[in-house]
DNA sequence: ATCATGTAGTATCGTAGCGATACTAAATAT
DNA sequence: ATATTTAGTATCGCTACGATACTACATGAT
């Protein structure tokens, strides 16, 4: 008996992706684009680029260095490079964007058939922080909850690149981020 | 908030394709060739065709086509034409082919961080469930498990197709699968 | 019987996703 | 100062995918 589970996943998400595409129509929006522009909207100021975007999905740097080249050739994103770091590029979502991703990225069936989801977050959340961790992937996790994060003066402070937080910040996705070390 | 656990299952999902086109390495075997074999590895025999491997994961029948000649092309299916219907073509696994899915379906990392499983596939049958309801896909269930399955002087017997069928064959998928009736 | 309609499958085209490789430029280490 | 690393881009070859058009067979209507 093969896994019944990975089998459902595969197929939930193939017919998910096709739905998409349909829906997607002449935008020209492909599945990646949503999935990029979704991490995007999530990644805190240190984590909106091409590398960590690439590192979220699995997929190649080259591969999305290009992606991430028709989005902005199409507005859904703007480039700045880094102020400090001239290497990098950070990617902005335009309101373009967010109008895409809310009529798209949970497609029409998700948002019909899905019903209660609560119980499918969790085992995917698990399922996925496993993955993760033996495949030596990155968590991307929220600065808050991060080994890294404390509290100076009362305000969030990240004690690895060492910077004080916006404290918007601290609840969005970080390419840093690393689970808290177990209480001794 | 959008709907996490759609999130979760399009990026689960984006890691595991990316995973499994490096494991599979010099073969050629892309994501959706495995998931097409997979499906045949189960299909009975009046649901082993182009028509209904492309219904089962959303995609086109040309499509499916092309990607099943691919198949056939490199040894992992063969074709043979129906014999009271000139039109159908069946396809059958090879050795290869299972070979193939025994070394590459769950790709290695499933099988190495995924556990226990048993919980998520319950609640992602009961998505797929509604999203092929709400979507007017096709069902693909056991044949035990359908409307139209009957059992004639003891053995197994379709009412849609009206024959008997081998006991091996009620196990698997149909394309014509139907719920039962609720009850009155 | 003929003809229209429907269905299973294939061929072809255009677009885009993807990894591999090679490259540039900026940062960092020695 | 030089070597090495890192972020990103450009290009190539291959394949996935939908759209369209086509063939062959089956079925239904008259």
């Amino acid at each position: 008996m093969t896994d019944r589970a990975y089998e459902l996943l595969e197929r939930v998400a193939s017919l998910l992706r096709a739905e998409q595409r349909r829906e997607s129509g002449a935008t020209g929006l492909e599945p990646v684009h949503l999935q990029a522009l979704t991490y995007l909207a999530l990644a805190n100021r240190y984590s909106d680029t091409p590398q960590s975007v690439g590192e979220y999905l699995g997929l190649t740097k080259g591969n999305m260095s290009q992606r991430l080249l028709w989005l902005e050739r199409h507005g859904y994103l703007k480039r700045s490079r880094d102020e400090s770091d001239g290497r990098v590029v950070h990617l902005r979502l335009t309101d373009r964007a967010r109008d895409a991703l809310a009529s798209l990225s949970p497609p029409r069936l998700w948002r019909e058939a899905a019903g209660d989801t609560v119980r499918l977050g969790e085992e995917l959340d698990g399922l996925l922080g496993r993955l993760l961790a033996r495949g030596g992937y990155r968590a991307f996790g929220q600065c808050r909850t991060c080994r890294h994060h404390e509290r100076v003066n009362g305000s969030p402070y990240c004690a690895l690149i060492q910077v004080s937080l916006d404290p918007e910040q601290v609840d969005r996705l970080c390419r840093e981020h690393e689970e808290p070390l177990p209480a001794a």
